[in-house]
DNA sequence: GATAGGGCTTCCAGTCACAGGAAGGTCAAG
DNA sequence: CTTGACCTTCCTGTGACTGGAAGCCCTATC
């Protein structure tokens, strides 16, 4: 199987499945006149790997995945452990975003958007002190 | 001001300021040895900049913030408007992060941990269905 | 005057996970 | 024999920096 049927099995561009040989992800075999040769067990890698990316697993995490997935003699705790890190990872992220979000929809309410210049979003980001005035408490409990 | 005093008073790495003025964020002046001055508006701008980044704006939005900030005859509305846009896109990556977390979640939960091999997080990254099997019904309602 | 240190400069490389594109070889159909 | 769809490799660019090397500047100390 060429290139293109491969990256239609396992919804990868090609561009990202000569990547990850380059990286040493997948080892399809060769044709005669160089063109790669993909078998079943690539096509079910590659869409190993796109499902892994697809949760947000790193490259270097889908590395550790596909050799977990390949030793029959794994023990579930190392999957296990290596998800649960990535799932606090993706926590602290959606936290991060949410504080933003949290931030600049305060400061989008805020402005009456119209001709006029005045804009609390600018006078918030030329502020001296960070983010918002509280509203009631500057000493809030955490 | 050299670089280091307006690094601290701006919170941001040295090495950070030399980048935003090679990418024209900001234009120092420079003393006779060559060294950056940094002007109290310069402090100003990056500080700026700082807290525009730290809300997620792209280094193009902040150089558009940036000149509204500096156009007193700006609209109101079109720093509204680059805002809300932004935060759509925080929106759409939190629900992204989300959706990836509820199935990696799951597939936690579901993992025994121990030391033997069977594990459904491999299971699932290496099957051909997307996601996991549903629970009861396969044609859930929405 | 020599030296040590800390600070400053520029320039180059690396990050992550690809995407875009150029130049050129291969293959089946007409 | 040509066309067009494939395929190949190689190089560059992305975003927003970070790290490091090589070398200049300035002040203080011996």
């Amino acid at each position: 199987m060429n290139i293109k049927d491969a990256a239609e099995r396992s919804s990868l561009p090609a561009k990202t499945i000569r990547y990850y040989e380059e990286i040493g992800l997948v080892r399809p075999l060769r044709d005669a006149n160089g063109y790669r040769a993909f078998r079943e067990s690539d096509i079910h890698k590659l869409t190993f790997l796109g499902r892994s990316r697809a949760l947000g697993f790193t490259i270097e995490d889908c590395r550790v995945l596909l050799s977990l997935y390949e030793d029959k003699s794994r023990a579930s705790a190392d999957v296990k452990e290596l998800a649960a890190r990535h799932l606090d990872q993706i926590g602290e992220k959606i936290a991060a975003l949410e504080s933003m979000r949290d931030t600049l929809t305060e400061l989008v309410d805020a402005c009456h958007g119209d001709h006029r210049p005045d804009c609390p979003i600018l006078s918030s980001l030329a502020l001296r002190q960070t983010g918002i005035v509280p509203q009631f408490s500057p000493t809030a409990t955490k």
